[in-house]
DNA sequence: GTCTATAATACGATAGAC
DNA sequence: GTCTATCGTATTATAGAC
């Protein structure tokens, strides 16, 4: 059918552009390529969204924040400690990046460091997705017994920590950024947990 | 002299590189609008970086990890408690966003995001950046009493922290990130340090 | 309403003037 | 040896064919 074909194409081109953006960053991927990856025709980026590259690149990190944050849900349901989802997150990222040769960083940081100093609409689409997150983290170390300051300045830490610990294994090749940053980020967690109980 | 304003133009260039890379990426600062910014002649990029983009990008990035490596031998000059210049590092890095309304970034991370994953030499640069800086941390840390192991991590932490908080705080245009995430790390640091003594 | 062909511009890179 | 003019290509965006 038609509508079911055309949100197919869109999607695709969210899908391509999470890819693309996380690949070669928001600046360095075009959007030839990016309707080739997914693909589309070459009009249908501007029948999709209007907009151009600007809409797309907005709407793919709205795309992406919702995906990586049901990422995050996901850990906080499987592990009943907050701290030890955290740290399986960390790992989880290292595991990712191997399989892919580090290659696949995170798509709201690339676009966040292209665009964020030009384009106030794609730098607030970026603040979105990390505001998502940091609630999601926020909410899961509340309901483990976390002060709302804790709780918050603690989500600060693991994002910011997970964050650079993804460019710098991405640099280096290798996954020790990830697990040794993990590791203490779980222990300062831990430590703060012991007085809320 | 011509050797002297040989090294002026280059050093010119360099500077540019530095500025607009982490202003608006590697892929986003375009080569003509980095020679108008160095107030160089178009030939002259060239003519000192025979190797095009890709040449000056990595020569930028050990600009860049030589420039900020000494702001980090500075803070540790400046306290005793790697702790205390850790987070020094974070607050001063909280300054320097808000007084540039939050454009300026790491131009190590920037180039990271847009080349790791297309070109090796430029992911090579980016981290020998990451591995001068993690060393200079790990020596300050050691020498503050840190075994070896724990020295590691803790700069593991720290970097990654710091360079994941200004990605957030650009994005949110808030020093909030940095501010408790520098604090978080610092008592990170001083709980370790506890047992060192 | 989809898609192809093309426009207008900016890119990185080079060749040639001085 | 320095710089200017230009090349070929890739970019984003649009217009028009079907």
């Amino acid at each position: 059918m038609s509508a079911r074909r055309q949100s197919d194409t869109r999607d695709r081109l969210l899908r391509a552009g999470e890819r693309l953006f996380r690949l070669k960053g928001y600046s360095g991927a075009g959007l030839k390529e990016l309707g080739a990856e997914a693909g589309a025709p070459w009009g249908s980026i501007y029948h999709f969204f209007p907009g151009g590259k600007a809409q797309l690149g907005a709407e793919t990190t709205r795309f992406g924040g919702e995906l990586y944050g049901a990422a995050w849900r996901a850990a906080f349901a499987r592990f009943d400690d907050p701290g030890e989802a955290i740290e399986w997150v960390f790992l989880s990222e290292a595991r990712i990046l191997e399989a892919s040769d580090y290659r696949n960083g995170c798509p709201i940081a690339a676009v966040t460091l292209d665009t964020a100093s030009i384009s106030e609409d794609l730098r607030a689409a970026c603040a979105s997705a990390f505001a998502l997150w940091l609630e999601i983290l926020g909410e899961a170390l509340r309901a483990a017994g976390a002060p709302p300051e804790a709780a918050e300045s603690l989500a600060y830490l693991a994002l910011s920590a997970i964050e650079g610990a993804i460019i710098l294994a991405r640099a280096a090749k290798s996954p020790a950024p990830l697990e040794g940053t993990g590791r203490l980020v779980r222990q300062a967690i831990d430590r703060q947990a012991a007085s809320w109980k």
